[in-house]
DNA sequence: TGCGGTTATGTACTGGTGTACATATCTTGT
DNA sequence: ACAAGATATGTACACCAGTACATAACCGCA
């Protein structure tokens, strides 16, 4: 209908063009798994030609890891707000429940995002980089209001409580979460 | 050396092909990812020419799928022994605490493949029923001692745990597991 | 023993992939 | 205004994938 034989399309303007197609590369992982992404499927989503792929990027392994830092970032921006604004022990508790059920758990796009990078880093060294920079960063904001030994086992409960309802078809309520947190953390 | 032109291998008598050819594409997926699992690599794997996966399998999703049903199986048949074997709650929490500590996490094969299956299953409802069907044998065999919010909650700190081992370069110690899993039910 | 169907094997085919690269067009600095 | 370099675009190529299928060898059974 619209295209035929289309000539060349008219070159764009495009500035911030690499950080559009990082951002379509999120869309891409979250659709069809890493597995499932391709140059070719990034650049449509973008709405660029494929050659601009191989201009703003070396590899597609690039792009990956290029992704998966600015989501690891994302999320733990969150993670640094929510425990952030909490003033004390019984509000951080709170921070935590919250950050599980409403932020995490809350977007099915970060969440399988999240298990994707959880996967790839196990085979690619760059993004386990990646994965552990986030871990390291998540147990610093933990140990803003715990111990050490308590953060850790919170970030571990924070895990599996996301996985668990990434899965699940039949995933935890906010209550359920809340008595889960308060429970380890009582 | 070996092979050169290679004529036509000898036929061989071979019953149980199939099961080793699932046992070769666990091992091809946990060396590869099931990203990188593919017909050739398995046949390679169990010495077998291509065209015997398509001759037992009609898919590479049908192998995928008999592969995790068969790695599911096996760890839910650990857990099952594991609980089992406990003869109150006491020694249930030594139970949960011993096979995150020396089963789930004793084997980099086996967490791979756990983690595999994680991301597989987000995309393939087959696969997906096959976590579920393990969740829910795991949930089962916890319910033998707890009750079942806490039998939920515990199952979540567990894969937390063990998602946690797998990708962090300063894994837990036993004692540090067996203190959150204390700590969680006490 | 011979026959039928099951199992095994090699190979061809189509499609999609990452990447390289020649070309075209724009922006920017002077 | 103009050159130079940065950015954009289309296309070609070599490679590897899943799958289909024709052929061959074997087992079990009458």
């Amino acid at each position: 209908m619209s295209g035929g034989t289309a000539g060349r399309r008219p070159r764009r303007h495009d500035p911030e063009r690499r950080e559009r197609l990082i951002g379509a590369a999120l869309a891409v992982i979250a659709d069809h798994g890493v597995a499932g992404t391709t140059h070719r499927r990034i650049a449509r989503a973008a709405d660029v030609p494929l050659g601009s792929m191989t201009y703003h990027f070396a590899s597609l392994e690039e792009v990956l890891a290029e992704a998966f830092t600015r989501h690891a970032d994302s999320v733990a921006r969150v993670f640094d707000e929510r425990l952030g604004a909490a003033r004390n022990r019984a509000e951080a508790v709170e921070a935590v429940s919250a950050l599980v059920s409403e932020d995490l758990l809350g977007s099915q796009h970060d969440l399988v995002l999240t298990v994707e990078l959880y996967v790839a880093a196990a085979r690619n060294p760059a993004l386990r980089a990646v994965t552990q920079a986030w871990m390291a960063r998540s147990r610093r904001a933990l140990e803003r209001h715990f111990d050490a030994t308590t953060a850790r086992e919170v970030d571990a409960l924070i895990e599996g409580l996301v996985l668990h309802g990434a899965l699940s078809t039949d995933p935890m309520t906010s209550e359920q979460i809340r008595h889960a947190v308060h429970r380890l953390l009582r």
